[in-house]
DNA sequence: CTTAAACAGGACAAAATTGTCCGAATTAAT
DNA sequence: ATTAATTCGGACAATTTTGTCCTGTTTAAG
């Protein structure tokens, strides 16, 4: 459903907006061990989202990544998505055709519409902030 | 959402369900020209539909695929789907946790249980023979 | 000022997916 | 029998995605 660079970006950036909630700043070690994913594949995806203006990166010592406490809750899994993988997965065609609408449709169009938009309607519908509490109450699970 | 693989799969099938349909067995040549595909990849593809049941492949002169009329109606795309792309669109986690359940959810488990059941639905109450009828009545088509 | 901890970013490497080529096997038609 | 049309399948190649490494830069702390 996602890229891999996507599925990381996303558990990523909930383990950041959760420490963020808790006033602490984090590093790229801390959030690869934390989230199980490859140190240095990580550091670019989090530039993605520094650049995508979703996280803070600080340099230097002391350094590391960190979400603004007010900005957490109107991070919708949407925007990260947008930011790794681009919009495809809301516009492209779901058989690659290159020119599929309305009235050119591919023979799974419509019946692929709905889907799509509960698949839109989810991403963004759903925040930072409660992904992360439901990390801090332990009714979900960042790895294994 | 799918693999280019896979979309070509499904496809391919539509095409051959449609010539079928009105008795005519189609070329590898043949359906990748229609469906826009390239043609050795196509092959590939319909050797694992012919080796999941799903097309009947015809050797030598004269040969090429088609799927047994009375068939047509009871393949679901689902099949196609799970021939290619295995199951994991099904029951891999969104957010490629290894373990990832009800006891032991990702983040966005819940989230994605709907729409992954939309999709499955959709997948498993598609079939070949309304697709093909979609191209036949000119209601969709098969590329650009 | 020096050092150590951290991120940035370019170059590279590995793996997976997508795509190509070609010889072999099969079959219908002549 | 020979030929031509066709699929099969193995080996290869290109591309994309995933992942690694290393050098440089920034910054806090001693």
């Amino acid at each position: 459903m996602f890229s891999k660079a996507c599925e990381y970006g996303i558990k990523a950036a909930i383990f950041i907006a959760l420490k963020s909630y808790q006033g602490e700043r984090v590093s790229l070690k801390d959030i690869a061990a934390k989230i199980d994913s490859p140190e240095a594949f990580t550091a670019k995806i989090l530039q993605k989202l520094a650049k995508n203006d979703i996280v803070d990166s600080i340099k230097g010592a002391a350094g590391g990544f960190e979400i603004e406490k007010h900005k957490i809750a109107s991070i919708q899994l949407a925007k990260i998505v947008d930011a790794i993988d681009g919009d495809s997965i809301y516009i492209g065609c779901g058989l690659g055709l290159n020119k599929c609408s309305e009235d050119h449709p591919c023979p799974v169009h419509h019946k692929f519409a709905s889907v799509r938009e509960e698949l839109k309607k989810m991403l963004e519908s759903t925040n930072l902030e409660e992904l992360a509490l439901g990390i801090k109450s332990g009714a979900s699970y960042l790895k294994t």
